[in-house]
RNA sequence: GCGCCCGUAGCUCAGCUGGAUAGAGUGUCAGACUCCGAAUCUGAAGGUCGCGCGUUCGAAUCGCGCCGGGCGCACCA
């Protein structure tokens, strides 16, 4: 739409400066926005105070110049103004909308899809939990964040590829092991010391428990180093399947599981490693293996390879980054946690080493969210086990609900999550409010069809019938969509989507609650079901994106 | 001490990458269903955009310095 506009002005630049009004010897973009006051017009653009420095003209003359060129005779525009410093305000005749409409009609959800991802692979990975617990709300916030970006940006273009990477190997996998080995003897009355650094959550309890399932006591009188490895793996598919499961119902699907283990198969680590003390990235210091994340902005060189021997976490990154260059994406994008906020600066180092576009590597980090419950923040501690789990906020307040609320704030700012007010199924709560619309429109055509309407051929529509206030500025923000698909998807904001659905729903309300869907009048009715039908399709697609449903009844 | 994020209405947050009189929701107050779903709508009140300099025609937005809150600063993963 504002391309159209943009356009419209570049055009009018030309013949001003074709009449000698200009010199133009700069092309400056063409800034065109919607200004806040709708007095002011449709559109403005700023072009004229942009072009002051090197037409050294004052704004306003240059806007005169540019608006005596642009025809209000004929076509979509109706008047063009110039006002303040130098603001050029269009105002557009309601045709220029209406025929937007009509590609709403023909495109269905897909209206809005955009071709800035040029058909380029991104590669998305999120969650990527350890699997040593249950996922906790803070998890579920990335779950929702990336499958929504996942959803936006193959709408803009992209060919996405989701991806969690599990974390199955080192220590942590160890000490998993071993507390449901300790958790399992318990079981049969043993008296454990249990360590206070192993896992002390009631999950492990239940993964014991159905080691006693699957074995009996069989495994009760055998030495610990014998039965570990069993424990470890049993322990981490237990955990995994879990995760995975709560995923699922939380309608969150990857593409691929990625396991850490797998990088070590073979000796493609070490040639890796060997690649990049070729290319002198990597050196020796304290019997250990470093790479010179210095080099790109780090604040100090990290280990890959400690001096036992072992490989680090760190280490695998590099590996598993690799990997995903190889396999030819176009673009990886990560999603962590905010507090992992400290291996930015040394992944972008790795990825640059490794002959990666920064371009095209990004790292989105998602705040914490604080849980509350009566007003009051519930505390949560990984470590002492007390936490909530993600499946059980789902469970209480429901999947819509849930989601919503992880994708309605900006992901870098903190969230304050109200359980209270998500379980909530009345106006405050703004979930419902976009649902009620989808349903309401629903309900509409209910009706209408009751009373003998059908949605004939669209071309039979008389779309100039639409011409109340409420109901073009509908149309105007219908239109609107497809920028801000681009927007945010660009941005990699995925906020934006649901503000924007937010105000739309509003608009519709505002329009419902002032003038009549259905009336005596056949043509007016057809005309402004057809405007009600395509607004369903958006905020369909809109909630699609979100991963919320849209009810047709509440 | 260093680094990242945040600071906007009583509360929770937007603010389209520098534009016109800073916006929503919620809460408070006052109104609207014999009529397509009142889970809705209309109106009022509510602001030194944390503070101070600077950049320019123009700053909530950009830069620097403070103040406050959160989170990180491992040969853990």
């Amino acid at each position: 739409m504002k391309e159209t506009i943009r356009n419209l002005i570049a055009e009018a630049l030309d013949k001003a400066r074709d009449a000698g009004q200009l010199d133009l010897n700069c092309s400056p973009e063409i800034v065109v926005e919607e200004p806040r006051d709708k007095k002011m017009g449709d559109f403005s653009t700023t072009i004229a105070m942009a072009l002051a420095k090197t037409e050294k003209k004052n704004p306003r003359v240059i806007a005169e110049a540019i608006a005596g060129n642009m025809k209000t005779t004929d076509g979509d525009l109706a008047g063009v103004e110039i006002a303040g410093p130098g603001f050029i305000n269009l105002k557009m005749e309601p045709s220029f909308y209406l025929n937007g409409l009509l590609e709403v009609a023909k495109r269905g959800t897909g209206f809005g899809n955009c071709d800035l991802g040029k058909n380029q692979k991104v590669l998305l990975e999120f969650v990527s939990a350890n699997p040593t617990g249950p996922l906790h709300v803070g998890h579920g916030r990335g779950a929702a964040v990336g499958d929504m970006l996942g959803a936006l940006l193959k709408k803009a273009g992209y060919e996405v590829f989701k991806e969690y990477y599990v974390n199955d190997v080192g220590n942590q996998m160890n000490t998993l092991g071993r507390s449901t080995w300790l958790r399992y003897q318990e079981l049969y009355g043993k008296n454990i010391d249990f360590p206070g650094d192993h896992y002390q959550g009631e999950y492990i309890n239940d993964v014991a428990r159905s080691v006693q399932e699957e074995k009996g006591d069989s495994l009760l009188e055998k030495a610990e180093d014998e039965v570990l490895p069993y424990f470890r793996e049993f322990s981490a598919r237990y955990i995994l399947d879990g995760i995975k499961e709560h995923l699922q119902a939380f309608r969150v699907e990857f593409n691929g599981w990625f396991s850490e283990e797998s990088l070590y198969e073979g000796d493609s680590v070490d040639r890796i490693i060997d690649g990049l003390k070729d290319k002198g990235y990597v050196y020796e210091k304290d019997g250990a293996v470093w790479l010179k994340t210095t080099d790109f902005n780090d604040e100090k060189d990290r280990v890959v390879v400690k001096q036992s021997g072992d490989r680090t976490y760190f280490c695998s990154d590099i590996a598993y980054h690799q990997n995903k260059i190889k396999r030819g994406f176009d673009k990886i994008i990560n999603i962590w946690g905010a507090d992992h906020h400290g291996y930015v600066a040394r992944m972008q180092a790795v990825v640059k080493t490794l002959g990666f576009d920064l371009e095209n590597f990004h790292t989105l980090l998602v705040q914490f969210v604080a849980l509350k419950r009566g007003g009051e923040k519930v505390a949560m501690s990984t470590r002492s086990g007390e936490f909530i789990t993600l499946d059980e906020v789902v469970r209480e307040v429901g999947v819509d609900a849930t989601r919503f609320f992880f994708l309605m704030r900006s992901s870098d700012s903190h969230l304050d999550f109200d359980m209270d007010l998500a379980k909530k199924e009345t106006p405050e709560n703004p979930v419902f409010y976009i649902q009620y619309a989808h349903a309401r429109i629903c309900s509409i055509f209910r009706t209408a069809e009751e009373q003998g309407f059908a949605l004939p051929d669209v071309s039979k529509i008389k779309l100039s019938r639409i011409k109340e206030k409420e109901e073009l500025d509908l149309v105007k923000k219908i239109l609107a969509y497809p920028e801000v698909i681009q927007k945010s998807a660009e941005a990699l904001e995925v906020h934006r989507v649901s503000f924007y659905l937010q105000e739309l729903v509003g608009q519709f309300h505002s329009y419902y609650n002032k003038h009549r869907i259905v009336t005596d009048d056949k043509e007016l009715t057809l005309a402004r079901l057809f405007l009600v039908d395509c607004l369903r399709t958006l905020i369909r697609s809109g909630l699609g994106l979100l991963g919320v449903s849209a009810p047709e009844k509440m």
